[in-house]
DNA sequence: AACTTCACG
DNA sequence: ACGTACGTGAAGTTT
């Protein structure tokens, strides 16, 4: 038996490492009068992050407790893994720190279903999200174990993952490589390994006092934990690459960023990539620049470049003026780079040995509680479909997307009861358009196509809480139109100013925390208190997604969910039951929230994701 | 690490 | 006192 030992918040910690049969044979017996006491913190090491990839294993199990850890080696298989297994198969309340990754690690490696283990877990992060959801940036603690434990446990608790990069650097590993690089015996590697469950351990009962002192109630903590279970239920099934189509796809993309930045490079552009660069040049060619970045630097954003070339922002020509060549280049070569390295390359890179995109989906990712996930896929391309053409439906399915319709502006009705928005919307059948309907309210029926784009901006003004120079430049109507038609939609809709106040009033009274319907605290900034409204309708949204998710695992539909984004699901059903799937997604997405309808659209494509942007397969 | 840009809802 | 577009992930360049 290895035995380190450790100071923790005042106290002795152990940490053991068994290597032999009677070792283990004391954890085991450990384990069980620690079962009997209480929850068993757990964590895994592993050779990286990419569970999927492979070669991929793991490498450690670690059990815990307030005062000792164990940590099984299991790399070295026989007993060790054997111990390790049945003792989770054992645990029947489990801690585990952003227990998505570890669920899904033994579900892979260890052959324990995510399914049984969830059942079992407290997930200290979601606990700390709900306290507070911001991250480091935003004057938040961050949901990272090390601060976590740095602020609940003890100021001088280690930091276990910068501690172990330096010991990496000095094996001559990296950051990356030193995961699967370092010796599974080396001190520093157990003794970390072992502290992290400790201070999950230590973590718990305090963050769990915090959530009740707060008030925040246990339907909620119960509903993110379901919420996290479904997430990475979808990050296991993961998305299918169509590698033949992504592969000609990103070497054709790589091909046309080369030739543009070739002709951004006679104009003087070494790199198109480099803003100093390219505004020296436009400059330098007699263009006059007027825009600033954030940190006081000359702009040369699409929002600069696009004029300059003589392009509208669907990238057609004007005709309004001769378009600047080098802009035009710029433009071109940063698309063709972007979506050629981030997309393209990229589906390639992170496909597993079976060709599939398993995106990590953080449920909790954003501080009005919206969902994150990773590999680029919430953000690819929709203008187009080639880059979505990519990712394909299981063998013999189809792609079913289903959107809640405007279900943002239905939530701001909802919550400040918006009186003529709610009549709208609950008179306005399947073809309801609330912009439509505004502009008709506030012009007239003699309401014109531009007077749906106004009162669309002036609608999404209200909800991120927009000026009216803003509003202005995002629908390309002057500043006179927008203050008009602000004003008028003010007086329409009365009710979400007050709203406003209100509740601004309510978070100031909470010490700067407004409170969700569904009892989410919201941490305000003090210097922009008007984004109140914005996110109570974010996580109201976030909210009814989460819920309709719930709704589509009774329904016993989660094994076709892929993706959920926002405002959309998507699937990969049976083509022959597609139809019936995709309505039973929209009754999942189906609400009436305080009186207002909140519906959803299902929509069944081919083969590909890109079929519901207007490819053909 | 900070800044800038670009992709999405 | 007044007014403020919201929320993300990823990549490249510069410091």
């Amino acid at each position: 038996m290895k035995i380190y030992r450790h100071e923790i918040a005042g106290d002795r910690v152990t940490v053991r490492v068994p290597e032999d049969a009677a070792d283990l044979r004391e954890f085991w017996q450990w384990f069980y009068e620690a079962r009997a006491r209480g929850p068993i913190a757990l964590d895994t090491e592993t050779t990286g992050l990419d569970i999927y990839t492979p070669g991929y294993s793991l490498r450690t199990v670690q059990f815990g407790d307030a005062h000792n850890a164990w940590v099984l080696l299991y790399e070295r298989g026989g007993w060790h893994a054997q111990y390790a297994r049945e003792a989770i198969q054992r645990c029947r309340q489990v801690l585990i720190h952003n227990a998505a990754f570890d669920w899904l690690v033994l579900d892979e490696h260890a052959g324990i279903p995510l399914e049984s283990l969830a059942e079992w877990t407290t997930d200290t992060r979601i606990l700390a999200a709900l306290i507070d959801p911001r991250q480091p940036s935003e004057a938040g603690i961050g949901t990272a174990l090390k601060p976590l434990a740095a602020h609940w446990v003890d100021p001088a608790a280690p930091d276990t993952q910068g501690g172990l990069t330096k010991v990496f650097n000095s094996l001559g590993l990296t950051k990356e490589t030193g995961w699967a690089g370092i010796p599974l015996t080396h001190p520093t590697y157990l003794l970390y390994a072992g502290l992290d469950v400790i201070l999950t351990a230590r973590l718990e009962p305090v963050l769990r006092r915090e959530i009740r002192r707060l008030g925040v109630r246990d339907e909620l903590v119960n509903y993110e934990h379901e919420i996290a279970a479904m997430c990475a239920h979808m990050q296991r099934a993961g998305l299918l690459v169509d590698q033949e189509y992504a592969a000609p796809l990103a070497a054709r993309l790589a091909e046309e960023a080369e030739r543009f930045a070739a002709v951004a490079a006679r104009y003087g552009v070494a790199s198109v990539g480099s803003p100093a660069q390219v505004a020296d040049a436009l400059v330098g060619m007699g263009e006059r620049l007027t825009e600033r970045t954030k940190g006081g630097a000359l702009a040369t954003d699409k929002t600069v470049l696009l004029p300059l070339a003589d392009l509208d922002r669907d990238w057609q020509r004007i005709g309004a003026r001769a378009p600047n060549p080098l802009a035009d280049a710029v433009l071109r070569a940063k698309r063709a780079s972007k979506w050629g390295v981030t997309y393209a390359e990229a589906f390639l890179s992170k496909a597993s040995g079976a060709g599939r995109i398993h995106p990590a989906i953080s449920p909790l990712a954003a501080r009005t509680g919206r969902m994150s996930v990773t590999a680029g896929l919430h953000q690819l391309p929709s203008s187009d479909h080639v880059i979505r053409r990519a990712i394909l439906a299981e063998p013999g399915h189809v792609v079913i997307s289903t959107d809640f319709q405007a279900v943002e502006m239905r939530v701001l009705a909802a919550l400040a009861k918006v009186r003529r928005m709610v009549e709208g919307f609950v008179s306005g059948g399947a073809e309801f358009d609330i912009h439509t309907y505004t502009a008709k309210l506030i012009k007239g029926e003699r309401a014109t196509p531009k007077d749906r784009k106004v009162f669309k901006g002036a609608g999404f003004g209200k909800v991120y809480g927009g000026g009216i120079a803003t509003i202005a430049k995002q629908t390309g109507a002057t500043e006179a139109e927008i203050a008009q038609a602000v004003a008028a939609y003010d007086r329409a809709f009365p009710e979400i100013k007050r709203a406003s106040s209100r509740w601004q009033r309510q978070a100031f009274q909470n010490g700067m925390v407004f409170i969700s319907a569904t009892g989410r605290r919201l941490p305000l900034d003090r210097d922009r208190t008007y984004s109140v409204v914005n996110y109570a309708c974010q996580s109201a949204a976030r909210d009814l997604l989460g819920q309709a998710m719930l709704h589509v695992k009774a329904a016993g539909l989660l094994e076709y969910c892929r993706l959920p984004i926002h405002d959309e699901l998507l699937a990969s059903a049976p083509k022959r039951e597609a139809a019936e799937i995709a309505r039973e997604f929209e009754k999942c997405m189906t609400f009436d929230l305080y009186g207002v309808p909140i519906v959803a659209d299902a929509e069944i494509g081919g083969r590909s994701w890109g079929s519901l942007y207007g490819a053909d397969y």
